[in-house]
DNA sequence: GAGGAGATCGTCT
DNA sequence: GACGATCTCCTCT
């Protein structure tokens, strides 16, 4: 799976992010989610997220209600709600639905396609190795925590951040993939609320976190 | 290759 | 004071 150019990238609007978290998770498979810096630019196409659904899913961040933590899950859609996780980690979401209704997607993991030695350097991946294998291109972003460290995501940097603002340097665009086929499992990692199926993968990629 | 434990700290109770 | 939407390293098989 290779990307097909990076001219024609339309950025993904409001409205795209203004719907049920289940309907964006499954949408955001095959879009790029791209970071812009001084340096370059920093692209990978999204095969994996989960979808937290608000104030009546109990493993939703926004299950307790609004908190300084979590307000922009709250929030107008299409914002970046980062935060910091097990004392090592960050995780990166968007905020859906209208202002005041809580919702997100989780983007759990992306195929690197652009800017990969920089990611990879991100992570601490020697340069020294071939970056063509598939297996080292899964060490940069095959997971929340390595898809943030990749791409330099921070909540101090990018959390409330617009994704759809023209001049923000976080984006999601569509470059015209088109997924074939995708998997819907239970998340990963939490206890509450654990059977509903709220994972979303592209099923033939080879970049997803797990199996 | 699978499984377990440690790292490490912001957030909420 | 407890815990968590994770990752890595180490040990054992």
């Amino acid at each position: 799976m290779r990307t097909n150019s990076m001219d024609n990238l339309v950025v993904l609007k409001t409205a795209f992010f203004n719907r049920d978290p289940r309907r964006v998770a499954r949408s955001l498979l095959g879009k790029l989610l791209i970071r812009k810096n001084p340096h370059g630019i920093l692209a990978g196409r999204i095969v994996e997220t989960e979808a937290y659904l608000g104030e009546g899913d109990a493993a939703a961040h926004s299950a307790a209600g609004r908190t300084p933590r979590n307000a922009v899950l709250f929030g107008p859609p299409g914002y970046a709600y980062v935060y910091f996780i097990y004392g090592n980690h960050y995780c990166l979401n968007v905020s859906c639905l209208p202002d005041g209704i809580a919702g997100g997607v989780l983007f759990r993991a992306m195929e690197p396609v652009a800017g990969v030695e920089q990611m990879a350097e991100a992570r601490g991946i020697e340069k020294k190795s071939d970056l063509n294998e598939v297996s080292l291109l899964r060490k940069i972003s095959s997971g929340p925590g390595r898809l943030c460290e990749a791409m330099g995501v921070t909540r101090a940097r990018d959390n409330a951040k617009n994704f759809v603002s023209p001049g923000s340097d976080l984006q999601l665009t569509d470059d015209g993939y088109r997924v074939r086929n995708v998997t819907v499992t239970p998340r990963i990692g939490i206890v509450k609320s654990a059977g509903q199926l709220l994972r979303y993968f592209i099923a033939e990629s080879s970049f997803v976190s797990r199996r």
